[in-house]
DNA sequence: TCCAAACTCACTCGAAAGTATGATTTTGAG
DNA sequence: CTCAAAATCATACTTTCGAGTGAGTTTGGA
């Protein structure tokens, strides 16, 4: 918020102050000069040019997909459950699950079947791609 | 190239137009108009703009990950082993890929265990997530 | 404290997945 | 045209998954 506001502000300031320079040199200015329209030209693409960047930018951070706690919770996934998935989508067996978790495979079993009923899915790998497009994982 | 070739004309015609509709009114314009410039500062905001934007969206396509062809080649693996592959990591069953591509589960199956040999992977998950890291996918 | 949800585990059974081997047909590059 | 690689399919066998059911234990919040 503040920082918006920071940028936002600055922007203007430096609007403002390219008009009043604009203004002043041509009115100072008998003779048209060619060399100063060309710079003004670039001094405000440049202008657009940072604006763009900057939304851009904040889009990109933005859509670097943060884990979706919302939606974990929507669908009632469990720590244990998320775990799993996780574990999962890291291509590990139920075996290895279970020896990584320090739980037995039989666990690891009813935590995958209650997974993959929560996602709809009807395999471990249809629910490791629906994790990752509902970005769970 | 070709389309490259056409936005920078188009680009470069659209200033030198803007610097000759800039500067015949100024000219023409006894008393000086702040509108005039206000319109002009905006457009050259716009054309820098749209020049920003475009290059965002090149790098970002390119950004998005292209299959690595070349390591394809080095893993030798097979435009229809790929296919398979795609189709694993959408979560389907051997036989769904059956009926995708109109072969066999059979077939299907000698193409997963070639999948799975030559990524190194115990799993169809784990190929999958081998085939992701590699962009392969 | 009490309870529902989460976590844990077990057992059975059927369905997928994966291995191994071998054989035939297609295809593409030289 | 030729030949190797790719693609196709099959059969038999093993392993892993996943469903279904049931039940004991933890845990966090009202």
């Amino acid at each position: 918020m503040k920082r918006t506001i920071v940028i936002f502000g600055t922007i203007s300031i430096v609007i403002i102050l390219l008009f009043q320079v604009s203004k002043f040199s041509l009115m100072n200015t008998q003779g048209f000069s060619d060399v100063f329209l060309i710079i003004s030209g670039i001094l405000f693409i440049a202008l657009g040019y940072f604006i763009t960047k900057l939304f851009y930018a904040r889009k990109h951070t933005n859509s670097i997909q943060e884990i979706d706690i919302k939606r974990i919770k929507e669908l009632n996934i469990s720590k244990q459950e998320l775990k799993v998935l996780g574990l999962m989508s890291d291509g590990l067996s139920n075996n290895e699950i279970a020896e990584t978790l320090f739980i037995t495979e039989n666990t690891v079993k009813s935590h995958v079947s209650k997974i993959l009923s929560k996602l709809n899915a009807k395999r471990r790998t249809e629910a490791v791609k629906i994790g990752r497009d509902l970005n769970i994982i």
